[in-house]
DNA sequence: TCACGCTATTAGGTCGACCA
DNA sequence: TGGTCGACCTAATAGCGTGA
């Protein structure tokens, strides 16, 4: 059945094709006999035009659209069935006025610039992804995939940064940005860019200057036709979402969502790099992420303490709230060899080392003597043999696990003394020799602050 | 030319003084 | 007592100079 009408269609296009042929000869003739050269070449444009299109109409996979024979052939993309509804009451308007071609088109990111932007860098979408461009239909929303449109030529600008939508062709090109004076072009890369069967992708752009002096402080960038290919038909121009343009320097400073365990303390929110918080972490022994978290599970009224009236309690809470979206995956081993003083390790799933606990003191992994650094290793080994040991340190301060640890092991057992004078934990990240004890002009998270002194962090013997 | 350091400026927030 | 204003502090940003 289907084959049938699939035949059918062929033979009524062939049909067409072999009428149209015959028509456009005919009409050629008669051009050449009455019009001058400039005006049969113009004519042949359309000729052209019109066989393309046909051309088009003939691709067995266009065989099914409902767009047969229209001048533009738009690839739906759509499953929304009031869209598609709609897209085809679109299409049958755009039947409708075929014949003088005014029909609307609009150019389309179709990509999210990746903010922040610096200069001297490539531009680039989200997640490094190449930027990338389409030319749609306005009222359908379908990309224009075939028909000289789908072919044409674009330039890329720079826009000021002030809002606003649907901006007519005057105010867009009003809108474009130039460069300072005495600066060198603002925008410089590939500037041009063509389409191929309506979509495209930006080349290699790269900011020169920031966009600080700009009155909005922001750019866009822009994207409008590079030449006048279609009289008659009106594209409208594209323009990203406003994005500041910071300056390179600025990239030095970068904060990062979320930070890794390795990064740097100040790439934490409100902790600027060499300010005096970023000074007071490293005093403390707090050089990386990983380093500000531990201490936060740990003692986080002691870090608190540490940065001081450096920082205010609103500032604290989005600093931590910060370094909280950073992912440890780290595991918590404790075990009491004599029963009163407590050792364990926190450690990665990957078997990295973040910090050994001997007698009940936290001992940061990268400031491990070699001694010590195999010591770690052998508690490490010793709990991934007692996988039913290691509990998840995520997110949870170590007060909380140890609550967990004794409502599990111990429900009602309370060790005389200990409720209210647990055993304490110290935190020690600052650097620390093997032997040497702590001195008086240790950095302050050296100096041994308990648990019970600051959060009630308790550590209770293994029975 | 580029990377880096120093410094000035700006933005945003807190805190205390003042006044109704 | 509550609202407003200004001083002050810190982080973030950008301009400029310098040296490799």
């Amino acid at each position: 059945m289907m084959k049938q009408m699939q035949l059918m269609m062929e033979n009524l296009l062939r049909e067409l094709w072999n009428g149209v042929l015959g028509r456009v000869a005919s009409h050629l003739a008669e051009i050449c006999q009455r019009n001058s050269v400039e005006a049969v070449v113009k004519r042949l444009d359309s000729v052209e035009n019109a066989f393309q299109e046909l051309k088009d109409a003939f691709k067995p996979a266009n065989f099914h659209s409902p767009q047969l024979g229209r001048g533009i052939m738009v690839q739906p993309n759509t499953t929304n069935p009031q869209q598609a509804a709609r897209a085809q009451e679109c299409r049958a308007n755009a039947r409708s006025t075929e014949n003088n071609h005014a029909i609307n088109l609009q150019l389309q990111f179709r990509t999210k610039l990746s903010i922040p932007i610096f200069t001297g860098r490539k531009l680039q979408g989200e997640n490094g992804a190449p930027i990338s461009i389409a030319l749609i239909g306005v009222e359908t929303g379908d990309v224009v995939t075939s028909g000289p449109e789908s072919s044409i030529k674009l330039e890329v600008v720079v826009l000021e940064g002030e809002d606003g939508d649907n901006w007519p062709q005057e105010e867009f090109e009003k809108h474009m940005v130039k460069e300072r004076a005495g600066k060198g072009q603002l925008l410089i890369g590939n500037c041009l860019v063509t389409l191929k069967e309506g979509v495209g992708e930006l080349g290699e752009l790269i900011f020169t200057d920031n966009s600080s002096w700009n009155k909005s402080k922001r750019f866009r960038i822009g994207l409008k036709v590079a030449e006048d290919y279609c009289r008659n038909t009106r594209i409208r121009e594209a323009k990203t979402e406003a994005f500041r343009v910071k300056d390179y320097r600025g990239a030095a400073y970068e904060k990062h969502y979320p930070p890794s365990c390795d990064d740097e303390v100040y790439r934490l929110d409100r902790i600027a790099k060499d300010g005096k918080s970023h000074e007071k972490l490293k005093t403390a022994g707090i050089h990386k992420v990983k380093d500000f978290l531990l201490q936060q599970r740990m003692d986080s009224k002691n870090l608190r303490e540490i940065l001081g009236s450096s920082i205010t309690s609103k500032n604290w809470d989005i600093l931590v709230r910060h370094a909280k979206t950073c992912q440890t995956n780290w595991k918590l081993y404790l075990c009491c060899s004599d029963g009163m003083r407590m050792h364990g390790a926190i450690f990665t799933t990957e078997r990295q080392l973040i910090s050994l606990i001997e007698d009940g003191v936290h001992l940061a992994a990268h400031q491990l003597c070699a001694r010590k650094k195999e010591d770690g290793d052998k508690v490490m080994e010793e709990a991934f043999r007692n996988p039913n040991d290691v509990r998840e340190f995520n997110g949870e301060t170590f007060s909380d696990i140890m609550q967990k640890i004794c409502s599990s092991r111990f429900p009602s057992q309370v060790f005389e003394g200990q409720s209210e004078n647990p055993i304490p934990v110290q935190c020690n990240l600052a650097p620390r020799t093997c032997d040497a004890p702590v001195g008086p002009e240790a950095p302050q998270a050296n100096v041994g602050s308990t648990a019970e002194e600051h959060n009630g962090a308790t550590a209770l013997p293994s029975p």
